[in-house]
DNA sequence: CTGGCCCATATTGTCGACAATATAGGCCCA
DNA sequence: TGGGCCTATATTGTCGACAATATGGGCCAG
């Protein structure tokens, strides 16, 4: 269960919509599992006042439903949320490499390219480490996504979406993502935004999403059912 | 300004939250404007307790911004803005056709096509009734979202984008659509629907979606500059 | 007269308490 | 013994008040 320990962001209420929301991510609070205002707040030595208005941000990301009068929820992951979520962040991040490729500053395509250079460093050094305990892959994603220098693509992308991508990685243990070939399509895809080709960077972009979300399927039901 | 009347939706909170993103939306809330909550509290009869909440949730629905301890404001919409947002609109209802095509069913693909048939009633008989309004154009689009059968996709459309886009369209007198050629486009989305030419029909949805924002941005420049 | 500091004021953030609703368990009756 | 009602309890929703922070205006120095 979750801690009570503090970011302060000078407001308790977003500090405790990150803790919840990380909590939740990490899976430190149960898939399903109800939200009880009464006991969180003693747990955290708040009022209810700012967890409630946590909890709202909370829906508002996708990882509680709430009933009026009765309460929150933790989202429970089905295999056709998986399927459901991926097809959005296809369609998102397929978007995101389409607008990088003219939005995209030499600077952030250099750093691409450097980051992509130390990810393969790391490939040969460490022999299969996971590509970067996924931290890499998440990190060569944002890059792209930032690129696009839409705003409300980041923040629909960052605050929404990853989080529950975040939450499927953190909670199924492990997906059969070959990092080898993972570093190959992103080198392709980066290739493409070099290169400025916007229609074959959102169709590199889609067809990588759309491997990983096959490959983490499979995962899924063989592992739960 | 916004009234005080209510829709009793059994909490405050979420009637807050419908009114104020309705007032914003219609204009009646200024771009740019503060919200006050002590102002608005007093307005709508109401304590701050679930006005905040409300604005946190309009935060969530990309109306107001919030800067901790100074308050909420209004959006201010940029002519940026209107491809941002048009841009993710594009990605995502482009892949409502495309999951439509898998997933719609008869019913739905029949209900579409005798809404369409109204349409082109409705237009020969008011011989340039503006579509509906707009509300048959929202009405077409939101049936095929639905017929995507993604939950997520539904509620990241309808909750979010769907709120930003009334805005431009509310706020902007009138956009100089077609809307014999808006009606054509439908038809042709539907035909590819009805045919599962799943390519074919994002391509036509997102053409027609870029269409209409080319349409909106050419008025939005020579209005606003 | 102008710029910066300081204080009064207003607004936001947080808290504890009350009201309203849902939930669980026992009790009554068939 | 089983099912339904009803009450006791706990939780959510709402409120008013207090604390902390920002805002605006006046005052003073240069």
């Amino acid at each position: 269960m979750a801690a009570a320990r503090e970011l302060t962001s000078s407001t308790i209420s977003a500090d405790l919509a990150e803790q919840l929301s990380q909590a939740i991510i990490k899976g430190d609070i149960a898939q399903g599992s109800k939200l009880s205002e009464p006991e969180l707040a003693r747990r955290f030595g708040v009022s209810r006042g700012p967890l409630r208005e946590a909890i709202v941000r909370l829906e508002g990301m996708g990882l509680v439903t709430r009933q009026p009068n009765v309460g929150a929820r933790v989202i429970r992951l089905t295999v056709e949320d998986v399927a459901a979520t991926f097809a959005i962040r296809e369609a998102l991040e397929g978007m995101a490499a389409r607008l990088a490729c003219s939005a995209a500053t030499d600077a952030e395509l250099a750093d691409l390219q450097a980051l992509l250079d130390q990810h393969e460093a790391e490939l040969a050094a460490s022999g299969d480490g996971h590509y970067a305990d996924q931290e890499g892959n998440y990190d060569f994603h944002n890059r792209i996504i930032r690129a696009s220098h839409n705003e409300q693509l980041i923040s629909l992308l960052g605050d929404e979406l990853y989080a529950r991508i975040r939450m499927y990685r953190q909670q199924t243990a492990d997906h059969r993502t070959d990092p080898r070939q993972a570093l190959r399509e992103h080198r392709m895809i980066v290739d493409a935004l070099v290169n400025r080709e916007a229609d074959l960077a959102e169709m590199l972009m889609r067809r990588h999403i759309s491997r990983s979300q096959r490959l983490l399927e499979v995962y899924l039901r063989e592992s739960v059912g």
